[in-house]
DNA sequence: AATTTATTGTTATTCTATTAACAATATTTG
DNA sequence: CAAATATTGTTAATAGAATAACAATAAATT
């Protein structure tokens, strides 16, 4: 109980970094590796070891010395901060290219965070299953999130149905909103939203290569 | 001259902030508004106002006191910003639902940011064409990009893929690179990178859905 | 057995980003 | 025309995140 509760002021940061050192992990534990030194860590994600340590500080883990991290015990670790015992279950609202791709990808990797339906409006859709996962109809989406207890919902309609379907899923009751549309959503203070746009981290880097181009211009000229 | 070098040292979050200012203003626009306050950007952004108007400040733009900014100045001065005068061209390897997502949002969005091909192994999408925008064969890459002065990669290939396929941008020439696989990429300094991954997200979203409900749970103990 | 080395764990520092505070002022109201 | 109001623009303060610095020490080397 001692550490347990402190979990929940971890940096998002270091959230997100845990989620990614899980992911390293696995593919080191499949390869036979048992324990793994924090400059390796860093190597993968790109980062510093000193980060690495001191996300590993944060969630009160200890390696040893001269042997780094033991990766199962590491594993197992940040699955009781992330994961839930019973698991969570979310749901896709756009069954479009972004939506398929999503769940394509997702199926089958997190045993405690599954996405177990689909929902778009064609008629051509609904009633099929995409990489094993059933869609519905959205007319269908409150009573269909509710029986399965969804409580994350991600948005991948088109960008004018963006707020209907946000506010469809907080009345559902969802508890989390991964939206991937570029129309920023309002929702309850109880419900967690994250928002990504492709177009933004397109523009970035785009600015990015200017910059760099701008700079070996004015390089040359000197 | 006096400002123009001082955007390249702009915080990374105003950069992003930006982008997103320019959709919002670009629909404002639309709707035959002429003037914005910082508050009603930050209203649609989910920030505050002072934000706003400290990004405002640091790209040297003023608005008018009781009347706000002018939206269409803005929108250009943001341009000059982000967009280069010639445009950049950008190409998405890897023609899967992910990619085909990608292409069909951003197409014709900014006109100085442009997919102009797409690359994949499939023998059956080679040569056809997704949104407009025509499927080479990764064979072709380093050929195509260079004849078509492409600057910008964006990576949506299956996760075992991912490395070989960065290695080609980069040797193409590429400048900038924005990798949509979870695995993480390794390019020279010179190459802008940027990585995104689904699964961290969504695995951000589920953490934070389940602090909301264990606090209520501990809450409905008390 | 002493020394060196490679590593962890933690505190202190610096850097980055956000928020608060408030002066300046054009416009509106009384 | 004076006072109140709503807004911008900017500096100061705070918060959050990354990096640097370094003590501790097990293992390896001499």
């Amino acid at each position: 109980m001692k550490q347990k509760n402190s979990f929940e002021d971890l940096p998002h940061k270091t959230i997100e970094r845990l989620s990614q050192y899980r992911r390293a992990l696995l593919i080191c534990l499949n390869k036979g590796k048992t324990h793994i030194f924090s400059h390796e860590i860093a190597k993968i994600q790109h980062i510093t070891p000193v980060q690495v340590r001191r996300d590993l500080m944060l969630i009160g883990y200890s390696g040893t010395l001269r042997k780094g991290y033991n990766i199962q015990e590491l594993i197992d670790l940040i699955g009781t901060i992330i994961d839930t015992e019973e698991g969570l279950k979310a749901t896709i609202v756009g069954m479009g290219n972004l939506g398929r791709a999503l769940i394509k990808y997702l199926s089958g990797k997190r045993h405690k965070l599954q996405i177990v339906a689909g929902f778009d409006t064609n008629p051509d859709k609904i009633g099929n299953k995409f990489s094993g996962i059933r869609c519905y109809s959205i007319d269908d989406l409150n009573k269909v999130v509710k029986e399965k207890n969804i409580t994350i919902g991600i948005i991948t309609v088109p960008e004018e149905n963006t707020i209907e379907i946000a506010d469809k899923l907080v009345e559902a009751g969802i508890k989390g909103i991964l939206n991937y549309t570029p129309k920023p959503v309002d929702v309850p203070e109880h419900v967690y939203l994250e928002e990504y746009d492709m177009i933004t981290t397109l523009e970035k880097v785009a600015f990015y290569v200017k910059q760099t181009d701008e700079q070996k211009k004015s390089k040359s000229k000197r």
